[in-house]
DNA sequence: TCCAAAGCTGAAGGTTCCTTCATCTAAACA
DNA sequence: TGTTTAGATGAAGGAACCTTCAGCTTTGGA
């Protein structure tokens, strides 16, 4: 029975054997390749526990509702950028500005294509009630982390670094956005990704006082 | 009963009596402030029917079923702002590439910026199976009539007017949804919009022969 | 080898909500 | 005023699907 589902979306049980930290792994695999095969609206608990090969009734020992699971595979997928991004941000401190940027691009770009059908599936997680809170958090976090970056820029910034990580983080999503939602991501790819360094390159040229010569 | 919905999402009566195009419009209207109030999740026909001060019988004399109800409301969302931008490139053929771009962003972004909680609300519309196409479908049209706007630049373009087009939508798009999930968007609206022109600029600068004083 | 704990099962309960249709009311028109 | 047609009603049917739980199987250690 379809009870009022309880606000807490922790695992209700955590993993001590091996083989279940395995199940519950299986478990998010399937939840991903459900939404990718049928989308959101379709997908049912059962139809993930048969897609993982375990009943439905493993499944709600993990996860306490099916919005939690939702909400798990799209941390999961949140996780995976934010470390990519995380990582560049710390190898790229002190760097000049536009050096920054084209990684950042990079970084961000190739994590969102690693699997595009699976980025492009998420959306759809991610902007239902539960799902949006999840995404504004990252993408706030995303933003503050870039924004630190920013500020050790060797130029020197002439804006405040929350600002300019906040417009080149909005042209980052909308062009891979843009790329996601394509017949062809894979073909968009090189030709979009070198116009968007254009972009932020022209931009971040008016944020810096010395202009280097390329 | 729930039947295999049919694939003909069109109003299954047309209007005749002045009465019942109100009808739809009330059912229309109702169909955002409930998706606003309550969200996509928990929208059902009833709710929007009593919103509209009518009975979910009514409803379905006018839509197919509940997704169709939601498609129309998206896609009368979607001219409205289509109607904006449109407008605008009729009204600035052969201006300046850089006046251009200022008055596509303050026609897209007040166009979304008219209603901030509706606009905010119709992204989970827009992001499962049926939004998406419609979605996908308006942003190539956008896209279409904005390269042909720029293909008119007094300037004249060093680059393919496609993909200046598609880089200024997905930066316009970028900073639209960010704005729109900002705790506060009307006070995000100024400096936001300010350094999106300031971005834009940098770009449409380098897709021009000449450079202009400013 | 045996037991306690962890993990797994899946039929069934129960709720939600879409959708229909027989019937009623209002409007247009002769 | 009577008739026809458009429009509106809302209780009820019934599919879909989330979630539970009593019992079964497997694992790991004593």
């Amino acid at each position: 029975m379809p009870t009022t589902s309880p606000r807490t979306l922790q695992p209700r049980k955590t993993p001590v054997q091996e083989r279940s930290a395995a199940t519950v792994d299986a478990i998010l695999q399937a939840a991903i390749q459900v939404l990718v095969s049928v989308g959101k609206e379709r997908l049912t608990t059962t139809l993930v526990a048969m897609r993982a090969g375990v009943s439905v009734g493993t499944l709600y020992q993990y996860f306490p509702n099916k919005s939690a699971l939702l909400q798990a595979s799209l941390k999961r997928h949140m996780h995976g950028v934010s470390t990519s991004v995380d990582h560049i941000c710390k190898e790229y401190r002190s760097a000049s500005l536009l050096t920054m940027g084209a990684a950042l691009i990079d970084a961000y770009l190739s994590a969102k294509m690693r699997n595009v059908k699976e980025s492009a599936a998420l959306y759809s997680v991610s902007s239902d009630l539960d799902g949006l809170a999840i995404a504004k958090a990252a993408g706030a976090r995303g933003r503050r982390v870039v924004a630190e970056l920013f500020a050790t820029a060797s130029e020197g910034l002439t804006k405040d670094p929350e600002i300019v990580a906040t417009m080149v983080m909005a042209a980052l999503n909308g062009v891979s956005r843009r790329l996601l939602e394509a017949k062809s991501p894979e073909r968009e790819l090189a030709p979009l990704r070198e116009e968007l360094l254009v972009l932020v390159r022209g931009y971040l040229l008016t944020c810096i006082a010395t202009k280097p010569a390329i």
